[in-house]
DNA sequence: TAAAGTAGTTTATAATATAAACTTATTTAT
DNA sequence: ATAAATAAGTTTATATTATAAACTACTTTA
């Protein structure tokens, strides 16, 4: 059986979650949808949004649309991989 | 559909997940006992022990077994319908 | 009786999450 | 034209958490 296996400390984190959650649904998405679905502030989700940028987790890609600013964000396969492995551990802490 | 609800941030937490999920399986717990299986620190321990007893999530009572203290938890009423509300919505972020 | 071990607690520090303030630029109202 | 409001973020500061280190009190063993 399973033993409590530790947790990825960039993934256990509510809004990093909800993030990768959603990236997974989608081909990309922007940082304002990301924003709104997650109900997070903008500040907050920038920071967190770096975090899983750097740890390879999602890429990040600005540009612009007409004149405005725009942040899409993506999942990567070692996103996809480690998201798939937190919640492999995490159901050895809930079933 | 889901929506990220928020996650209980007492549960939200790896180590006072574990103790949790561990008490869920037993009728009580030692603190050794609680310790050699979630691999923690006594103080760590100590700590997130006192975190879900405040929240009333378990009850720990002290006593001697022989001439040594002993500390066993035990889940409560309020602590198992906290984790199924966590789980469920953890389902939200995770499924 | 001195050293090592038990069973923890308390205090200090490092890491995280979050919010508040700020930047840069754009659109809208006066 | 210019001032105010909005957009899209970033940076910095603060509060909260997690964790480790140090300590207490007592017991067992050498």
């Amino acid at each position: 059986m399973n033993g409590f296996k530790p947790l990825d400390p960039l993934l256990h984190s509510q809004l990093r979650l909800a993030v990768v959650s959603l990236l997974l649904g989608v081909e990309s998405a922007e940082f304002t949808f990301i924003k709104e679905k997650t109900q997070s502030t903008a500040g907050n989700l920038s920071v967190q949004l770096d975090k899983l940028s750097e740890a390879g987790y999602i890429k990040i890609e600005k540009s612009f649309k007409g004149k405005k600013p725009v942040t899409t964000c993506k999942i990567t396969k070692a996103g996809i991989t480690a998201f798939e492995a937190y919640v492999n551990a995490l159901k050895g802490y809930i079933e």
